[in-house]
DNA sequence: CAGATGACTCCCA
DNA sequence: CTGGGAGCCATCT
């Protein structure tokens, strides 16, 4: 049974799809989210992400805010959904990070939500 | 079953 | 801050 491919494979794609615009997730958050796979989970399954399929992809990036993916557009894709970067090419993760889906969706869909941080997770900059 | 690949992440120098 | 190495998981050959 598609207990993983494409199970996991639809799950992953449920909870980036839940990412709003101007918003931006980490492979590991979106595991974390989806459960019981890992960010190279997520990065493979994104990876097999077929054609035709809309879905925001794009707010998936590595967890300091890096792109990895060589050569798509997707920085253009995010500034032009309002997420800023800085020099260093960076999303600015701190201000645009997703936080989880709603704790009513998760639990309907029966998928985790993101554990808070510690640190606090600020919003405020400058 | 083993080896190789990849859109990841963490740790250390 | 940058670079290198190891561990991680899922899929393909």
């Amino acid at each position: 049974m598609e207990q993983i491919d494409a199970a996991l494979q639809e799950r992953i794609y449920l909870a980036v799809a839940q990412i709003p615009v101007g918003a931006v997730s980490s492979y590991g958050d979106v595991a974390a989210v989806v459960g019981g796979c890992t960010a190279r989970a997520v990065g493979f399954a994104l990876g097999a992400l077929p054609a035709g399929r809309t879905i925001p992809w794009q707010r998936v990036v590595a967890r300091d805010g890096a792109i990895s993916t060589r050569g798509l557009a997707q920085r253009a894709l995010l500034e032009g959904e309002g997420v800023g970067f800085d020099d260093a090419g960076r999303a600015i993760i701190a201000r645009h990070r997703w936080r989880g889906p709603a704790a009513a969706w998760a639990s309907a869909n029966g998928f985790c939500v993101l554990p808070e941080r510690a640190d606090g997770e600020q919003l405020s900059l400058f």
